[in-house]
DNA sequence: TAAGCTGTTGCGAACGTTCGCATTCCTGGA
DNA sequence: TCCAGGAATGCGAACGTTCGCAACAGCTTA
């Protein structure tokens, strides 16, 4: 600990000044080949590594990126963050980058650790994840001019990068496999209406169902808070329901609502994907297990992380100056719970 | 950005030395309650937040734990992530520090990134996860003398502070519980030999067995690779034996197995719980919701992130200087898919 | 031969803290 | 009245970089 290397020894080392090896290191200035070389060398033999702090004061750069893990709907436990993490981790290493991650707060302190890094400098931009309309991160950052990126959409007035999953076609493309086999009473598992994401959802709904000439039924639609115990008891409501008022497939905004259903139809003594089709979104690593596996759509998260983080650091190193605004298509995934 | 509010701001602004102000934020020394209430107040008025690269670079602390996501067993998605890695945020939080992570590298390059964070002084110690038998990290840490605390054990000869769960009482709750309910061949979906972890959830299984008085065939100890697909593959080979030889439980070493188990049976037409009982191990979250439900041993992540991370900060604040090893037992959660 | 240019390197200063010690101010006892 | 001794505060230096500019060498050109 005590005999630290540093950049001076490096110079000595070298026979340069220290602020040529800095130089060097940071490809400020253009350096004789031969003199790079011993610089490097030296390097290399005393095995010297730029101490970040002392690095950071001077450039006002912390290499760093903040990043919350995100209020995942409704204080589930977020069985993808895994891969999202994994994807963001490994995009920022490649750019010289860490996460610097942080709890994440409710309600009025939500703002407070963002705040309390921004005035540290601890970091240099932030990923968000989860965003909602009027999102009060949102509106600091963009107030006090600090970078990131989000994944996810909010207000069309707030400009601003993100990266999205394009919710409306995922369900338009879920709407359309079960029309194509024959459902026509199609019930939804929807989220409450200030949700951004189930507004986006519920968009592809409606339209696929209008596309093929179908009224939307206001009856089959239930909006809750997104966990399996919601979707189980909004199905059994649905089942109880007599003749053609019953629907005959059940599409959820998630997985977790899905397997709610799938349950409630079991129970009722039907099958899945046979009497009544249950299809999910979100495509969680356990629901191809699930009997029967689960009809879902795939959120491409490791794509979405890569992507959310090399934007974030092109707008670090300068390298991006307009906003951007990427929208994926994510994929059907067709399995029994919808087939029978 | 530029008019950054320093120490010597509020220094002026209440009336001191900026190294006065310093000693009142870092309660180094004892000034007047008049002098700390005037600075407190500066403070409070201009908005002053202390820049981090700056006391780290004198005081040599990073006030960051570094943890890198682990390698979760076999390339799988890590479905307890979430919940291990908030409630390690919450806990660094509340003791002033945030989390830098970084990447998981295989092989040889697994020490690289600890190697760069130690000699780039940016973290000031280290949460390891899914340690195993030599396991690099730890040699390349406890050889620099750099703290940290782990999630899992090692070596005996290897002297650190871990937390861990204890996996041969869970495995003997799990056998034992099968027992009880007159199950007498039970089959085991383990790990290879090389894995601590799976040795000592072995060692539960041999010893609940041994205490009922039943020899331990080797022919229902399968060993691989801790997915589904191969606690699928395994359970179809034992289904094919005749008579005696086949299990009438097969208790796997993890949920995923748990669910391949599952599913082998019932492609044989045979009713998981009645016919065949099936435990797992982990309680992944969707393992209730499977049919039937999954018998299975929560593992308390949340309760291990906070231990962990409170006892890495005791560590690096001076508090604790002797070893601490953990040991917590997890609980038995019985559902369907092994009573019927 | 001096002046001008170009490509390299060196130098002093700063970044915003914390550290260790020196200094000042009080208070009380001789 | 003086001094000792402790409590409170101030001071200079240092932590290890990067930044901007100055200086220098070597070469070309008039």
């Amino acid at each position: 600990m005590t005999g630290r290397v540093t950049i001076k020894d490096v110079a000595r080392e070298a026979g340069v000044s220290y602020q040529t090896v800095s130089k060097v290191l940071n490809h400020q200035a253009k350096v004789k080949p031969e003199t790079e070389r011993s610089i490097r060398q030296a390097i290399e033999r005393l095995g010297y590594t730029p101490h970040q702090a002392a690095s950071s004061l001077r450039s006002r750069r912390a290499r760093l990126i903040g990043y919350s893990g995100p209020p995942w709907p409704l204080n589930q436990a977020n069985p993808i963050l895994d891969e999202f993490l994994q994807s963001m981790l490994h995009a920022a290493e490649a750019a010289g980058y860490y996460l610097l991650c942080f709890p994440h707060h409710s309600g009025e302190r939500q703002v407070d650790p963002y705040r309390r890094l921004v005035d540290s400098n601890r970091v240099d931009g932030f990923v968000l994840s989860g965003v909602e309309y009027d999102d009060p991160r949102l509106r600091y950052l963009l107030d006090k001019d600090f970078p990131f990126v989000a994944f996810g959409r909010s207000n069309l007035d707030m400009k601003f990068s993100f990266v999205d999953v394009d919710g409306e076609s995922g369900m338009r493309s879920v709407v359309e496999h079960l029309l194509s086999l024959g459902r026509r009473r199609i019930a939804a598992l929807a989220w409450p209406e200030t949700s951004r994401v189930g507004k986006d959802r519920m968009s592809g709904y409606r339209h696929a169902l209008q596309a093929a000439g179908i009224e939307v039924n206001t009856e089959w639609i239930a909006r809750g808070e997104g966990n399996q115990a919601y979707g189980r008891q909004a199905t059994q409501a649905w089942l109880a329901l007599p003749g053609e008022r019953r629907p005959d497939a059940v599409v959820a905004f998630n997985d977790a609502m899905a397997v709610g259903a799938m349950q409630a139809i079991q129970e009722a003594g039907l099958r899945v994907g046979v009497d009544v089709a249950v299809t999910g979104f979100d495509d969680l690593p356990m629901t191809q297990f699930l009997s029967p596996p689960l009809t879902t759509v795939h959120l491409p998260v490791a794509e979405i992380g890569r992507q959310v983080t090399e934007i974030l650091v092109g707008i670090l190193e300068g390298k991006i100056t307009k906003l951007r605004h990427e929208l994926i298509t994510p994929q059907l995934v067709v399995r029994h719970s919808s087939t029978g």
